[in-house]
DNA sequence: AAGAACTCCTGTTGGC
DNA sequence: TGCCAACAGGAGTTCT
């Protein structure tokens, strides 16, 4: 599900529920999510108050109070549910509530010191949990190989350039390695490449000269990469199936696509009247236009 | 060794 | 209507 927007839209939504506040009772439902959870998970949070909440790539993390991290990751299904003080729980057996959610996937529910009670729900448990000590984050399995960030400083042509210099590996399968630039997934890569006029298909070195320095076009990738997301956070991320908010509010940048999921569709380019095209890369379907991004 | 394919899991959708 | 293959926002592991 989630992608950089999403999950900073549902760091938004957490922050009022989570900072400051502490972990009354911690209600682990499973074992594992995509991996196991870690030992004696609910001990370890009980107690402790969140000092900070932060986002890195498409990671939530909660800095506590005795020097833990909890480092949260929602997969392609995960979502947090956030209920007021107060709200009943649901009752055993039922199925659906509020959109789209199956109470047979909430396997983590956090009950803050506020009486705030937080579900993490997740259909194919592709998400995970973990607990890190704050001083091991940057060199942990989750961070140590983890790309630039985005919305960050680092991302500027030249670093593209740098980053993509010889790979002959496709622009769209690069953009997707959370090793180079992490955040961003197969929406937003399909949205900036058509807003940048680039195929999918070609090579990530032709953005860089022999000499790994930008070309101009690695500027208005960096450019619109940036744009793109900073827009999408804007909207509250992207509804396609089941994203929503903390709130149970959804996102709207699923109307401003471009391209992605829109196959067939006219493309909206002004006079273009080339039809969207789908394609397969890596397993992952990637839209395009092959009038506004010629291969080269 | 880079790049692609396969895998985890459950639910929905579209074609026959 | 029913069945079943294809597909879904991610990413670690295993292949070629």
């Amino acid at each position: 599900m989630p992608e950089l927007p999403e999950v900073e839209t549902v760091r938004r939504g957490l922050e009022p529920a989570m900072l400051g506040e502490t972990f009354a009772r911690v209600e682990q439902r499973r074992l594992d999510l995509r991996f196991p959870l870690p030992e004696r998970f609910s001990e370890r949070l009980t107690g402790r108050r969140v000092e900070a909440l932060s986002r890195r790539a498409k990671y939530l993390v909660a800095d506590l109070d005795d020097g833990q991290a909890l480092v949260m990751h929602l997969g392609m299904s995960g979502r947090f549910v956030v209920e007021s003080p107060g709200t009943p729980p649901t009752e055993p057996g039922a199925y659906y509530n509020e959109i789209g959610r199956h109470l047979a996937h909430d396997h983590v529910v956090f009950e803050m010191g506020s009486g705030a009670r937080i579900t993490y729900n997740d259909v194919r448990r592709f998400g995970f949990m973990d607990l890190v000590p704050r001083a091991d984050l940057a060199t942990s399995r989750h961070f140590a190989a983890m790309g630039i960030e985005p919305l960050g400083n680092e991302l500027s042509g030249e670093t593209l350039a740098r980053l993509f210099a010889g790979k002959f590996a496709p622009l769209k399968a690069a953009l997707l390695d959370q090793r180079l630039v992490a955040g961003l997934g197969n929406i937003y890569v399909c949205e900036a490449l058509f807003r940048a006029g680039l195929h999918p298909e070609a090579a990530a070195g032709t953005i860089a000269t022999a000499t790994g320095r930008a070309r101009p076009v690695a500027h208005d990738l960096a450019r619109i990469i940036r744009e793109v997301l900073e827009e999408a956070v804007a909207a509250g991320g992207s509804t396609l199936r089941d994203f929503a908010h903390a709130d149970g509010s959804l996102g709207y940048f699923q109307h401003r696509f471009k391209v992605y999921d829109r196959e067939g569709e006219a493309c909206v380019t002004p006079g273009c009247g080339a039809l969207v095209q789908r394609l397969v890369q890596s397993g992952r379907s990637t839209f395009y236009c092959e009038s506004c991004q010629p291969r080269r």
